[in-house]
DNA sequence: GTCTATAGCCGGATAGAC
DNA sequence: GTCTATCCGGCTATAGAC
């Protein structure tokens, strides 16, 4: 996988074309025309749109670490930890409004296509669900850490869902003041 | 838009391929093929790919008010009627593990293709939205219900996406039962 | 109403010149 | 590495025979 600037754009470009329209309504010739290059050049890059899907799959997975670390970095004890995913709701809304949540929607979109790449995909997921699990963890929650990372990853998604269908901001906004008040009511043991 | 047996059955079979493959996956052909149709036949029914759609929308309107008017016809309660509403997650389990919501993931794919026919898919959404609202209301949530409704209809939004993504039963069967302790908690004045 | 045949376009993918 | 040119197949959609 050598570093290529070109091949850098088509990564960037596909995976902001199949968030904003999906992936097989994606075709080569819109990533190639966002980028600025002729299709035949898309080919010296990566062989099927498959391969594409993959890399967008990894840069998705390397971003999110990223920022999943930077949160860790970040002094504020775990709730505060999970403020910040939870947060993410008000600082996408627009576009989760537009488009949904790009991992869920990706997700299920390779699931009705029954694509090879299902799983992969589902890891970004998994990526959140265990950082939300160590955070769990450390609050106190012991073998519930898990099961609350998930619940908390499905209301973030249930919000995603329904604010797309209905463009509805304010739900959005008393959706993450219900989380945020049901976070509070968890215990912490880390504070002692 | 008069009665035809094989109008229904292109409207059947495409409601199906759409909810398992996704909207524009689904060729003329396949739906074609599935009815047992030529695809010539088919444009003597539907002009466009929209027209069927527009159908399958309707279609799914129909059943849903057909399904909630049943509900309300059995003498549950508001409590058992939103048990109704729950348990279409645990009755459907197999399904949305394989392709999510029916009704989540057509809004979401029509958000993407900036789709006519978006609001329109929106609507199946309003229809259990407001047949919720009401049983909030009978519950005596006052203004509050509306609110409770789209809170219900967006949990199960997120069960249904975070189950397809990671295929987890027990996953199902934990927030449901989570969802059951929720509307447990909430007080009824219908009962005096 | 149902069929066959076909137009015309666009998708992914390849070959080869520069 | 980048381009142009091109192939092949599937797609939506139409025309017209039966």
């Amino acid at each position: 996988m050598p570093e290529s600037a070109t091949r850098n754009a088509i990564v960037e470009k596909a995976d902001i074309l199949f968030y904003e329209g999906g992936f097989e309504a994606t075709s080569f010739a819109t990533i190639a025309a966002a980028v600025g290059i002729s299709r035949g050049n898309f080919y010296h890059h990566f062989k099927t749109k498959n391969d594409i899907l993959d890399a967008v799959i990894t840069r998705r997975m390397e971003r999110t670490r990223a920022m999943l670390d930077a949160w860790q970095a970040g002094s504020d004890g775990p709730r505060g930890r999970i403020l910040s995913f939870i947060h993410m709701l008000i600082a996408n809304r627009t576009r989760i409004m537009a488009f949904g949540c790009p991992v869920g929607t990706l997700c299920t979109e390779l699931a009705k296509l029954d694509h090879i790449a299902q799983d992969r995909a589902a890891d970004i997921f998994g990526l959140f669900r265990d950082w939300l699990a160590g955070q769990f963890l450390e609050l106190g929650a012991g073998e519930r850490s898990e099961a609350l990372a998930l619940h908390l990853l499905s209301w973030s998604q249930g919000v995603a869902s329904i604010a797309t269908a209905f463009r509805d901001e304010p739900f959005i906004r008393r959706e993450v003041a219900g989380i945020e008040a049901w976070l509070a009511t968890l215990p912490d043991i880390s504070r002692s």
